[in-house]
DNA sequence: CATACTGTATTAAGCAGTTAGTACAGAGTA
DNA sequence: TACTCTGTACTAACTGCTTAATACAGTATG
């Protein structure tokens, strides 16, 4: 668990995001336990309630679960879980093209761009 | 002028978005000139200062400038209308290329998503 | 039973953004 | 001259979001 944080977006939120980042990657298995409210405040360096505000909403759209006291778990239903991957995709897609388009680019030549930066940044990995 | 905002993000870094957006697009001229602080928060309903805020950057950027106590106006300097254009095509890509490799998202598949999504907000218009 | 974990709730504090009010200097115009 | 625009500057206050601090209840374990 390691989330880079920027200034400009609240925490909790950029921690909801890095949390569906990982269940859209697959790196969660359905049930999979996460970590307690307090363990991964000490990980992150940031308070517990702001964890557990991310928790909370997350919770509220039932990515993750909590029964009793245990530690909560990433939700069992892959039909959320496969959601999540789509919203994400959807969503870059939508601010990219609303990008391009507040500028009026030509199409075309913004994808040769894509491309040739995304072999780039393959490489860097 | 028309500026749709958000509540995310401050309304006086809207502004300057906006601002960017029509340079990049090539609706000002260069020497243009743009309205007043007062006007503006006029049209858009805001407090002068927000926009007094918004043309202080924008004139510390060099993309406008303001002459004795006339209007501001669109700097006449090609090379940075030019770069403003760069600069917002360059954003967009790599935020675009980041959210996708956060998620491990095949890029074709990816551009396929991106030329059907970008034809359909075409017919729209 | 006691300790140490869970999650949860409530309240306080801090902070950035925004608004509001006021003021001042310069220039054009009736 | 008086009026009305322009930009600029400064301070104060409000507001909502975010974070911090603290406390409480339940459960598992030794």
């Amino acid at each position: 668990m390691d989330v880079k944080f920027n200034n400009r977006d609240p925490v909790y939120v950029q921690v909801i995001r890095h949390f569906k980042e990982q269940i859209a990657k697959g790196s969660f298995a359905p049930g999979h336990v996460i970590p307690s409210r307090r363990e991964l405040a000490n990980q992150l360096k940031i308070n517990p309630n702001t964890v557990q505000r991310a928790y909370k909403e997350m919770e509220e759209q039932k990515l993750i679960y909590t029964e009793g006291n245990m530690p909560s778990c990433i939700t069992k239903d892959e039909a959320v879980l496969k959601s999540v991957r789509e919203e994400l995709i959807s969503e870059a897609v939508q601010v990219f093209i609303s990008s391009i388009k507040s500028i009026n680019a030509p199409l075309p030549e913004i994808m040769e761009l894509v491309q040739k930066q995304y072999e780039e940044a393959e490489q860097r990995d």
